[in-house]
DNA sequence: ATATATTCTGTCATTTTGACGAAATAAATT
DNA sequence: AATTTATTTCGTCAAAATGACAGAATATAT
């Protein structure tokens, strides 16, 4: 099945799960900057989660995958469930406001029944290297774009708060997790990931203490390289143990910055 | 709305929302154990973790502590969250066997819409303190006990996939939550807390190091009063102190046992 | 050669941890 | 009334982890 054959037959309930979206909240780093991945459907000025519906045929991890699939290129993201969202009328208004400039534009829009009743988000955060990403719009979409979280655009639904519930969930598993190996390319630099897990804490961490502690876990190695950054000294490169790095995704691991 | 009339009403689309089950795993602590509360659908042999539907008017928040509620009589109970679960025919098997041994009892049982379809479980905990709770089996059920969580009976669906799963978020809320608030009646002893947590942690702590890291986190203060236990050093009473209490709950503790 | 910006390495006092043993106490037993 | 038994409670010490901090090395531009 094509993807935009795949995403047209939304809202046909012999094949879809009604009353149940699943989205998926994507983040990447660049910049030294944690971005996250929004679209903005036709004929709107608000953005939105990448989301979708779940097919009869699959899991909610595999819908949440194929959301990710769709948008990014990529398969076998890491993929985190955090929270699911019910409550009465969290998405009736903007929904209206999209099936009425869809009527507009002429174009079929979503049956009232997908719209009206009750509607459950459940939500999962992706974490990608951003330099392998290459963004895909959907059929619906009229733009589709990286924003920095901390410089959010107009959201619609409860979008805004869910991916704060994302960030929330993603500074409780860094301390359990190696997530730098999800956002960083294969060689990094000391002062990338350190950067990193500045950013995603919000807060400054003493790079000394810092890369003592890292070191220590024995999760990063230091390899011969360096990368050339201009008129500074060249830091070296650093790739993750994958032995240790799926040890400590299956036990846990504690990283207490 | 009587508490029958409201359970019994479950399977009318115009009132519950189709396709989203809220499955609430009730944690008590007694004697040395960790239990948690499951009832047993009429002519079952297996057991089912207290659960229910979502009302078209209220949130997946609400309905959860509804069920709570109905199962313990008790209001407000500590709630949390941990994941959901859907794929397809996670629950269908059990569901045809309810549905047989209910029509060949002659009772009405739930529309295959309902049975055949997808099903997606919102699964939260609950904590609560054992000795409050008065147990209140539902319209369907003939059985409502607290079983230890080390020796579970029997049960439908994935749900004792699903206890595993609220044990995982248990043991990692219990690093950032000061959990035994929950757990333990208001007055306590250091040993029924020691106990506590090394039933949830499933590991032996120290008692004099636990004693002091607990003392130190200043959650807990030592009452004047003693309690007496037969024919052994009487142990003093300690209770949470709520501000210390409120206060982690709000900004994360951390205890690392 | 010098200036600039960034990376990288090391020390030290303080705090926290983990592993122990021994004294105190309430009742039952002799 | 002394002793035994089971449990609670208090204290010490060496090792490890933490937090605060300064200075040397290096790649290019001037």
């Amino acid at each position: 099945m094509d993807t935009n054959e795949l995403e047209a037959s939304y809202f046909d309930e012999r094949l879809y799960v009604k009353n149940v979206a699943v989205d998926n909240v994507i983040f990447g780093y660049h910049d030294r900057e944690l971005k996250v991945l929004l679209q903005r459907p036709n004929f709107q000025l608000k953005w939105t989660v990448a989301g979708g519906y779940v097919r009869k045929t699959e899991s909610i991890e595999e819908a949440a995958h194929n959301i990710a699939f769709l948008r990014t290129g990529l398969k076998n993201l890491f993929l985190e469930q955090f929270k699911s969202f019910g409550s009465p009328s969290r998405t009736k208004d903007d929904w209206q406001a999209i099936k009425k400039a869809f009527e507009n534009a002429g174009m079929k829009s979503p049956p009232d029944s997908w719209i009206l009743d009750y509607s459950v988000s459940i939500a999962f955060y992706t974490l990608t290297d951003f330099s392998l990403v290459t963004v895909q719009k959907g059929p619906f979409d009229e733009a589709l774009d990286w924003w920095p979280v901390t410089q959010l655009p107009p959201m619609m639904f409860d979008h805004a708060y869910i991916i704060e519930e994302a960030l929330k969930a993603l500074r409780r598993d860094i301390y359990h997790y190696p997530i730098g190996y999800e956002l960083l390319p294969r060689k990094f630099t000391l002062p990338e990931i350190h950067s990193l897990y500045e950013t995603i804490l919000g807060k400054t961490l003493d790079n000394r203490n810092f890369t003592r502690k890292l070191m220590s876990s024995g999760i990063i190695k230091k390899l011969d390289e360096t990368r050339n950054i201009g008129a500074h000294r060249s830091p070296y490169l650093y790739k993750f143990e994958k032995k240790k790095y799926d040890a400590a995704l299956k036990n846990g691991i504690f990283l207490g910055f």
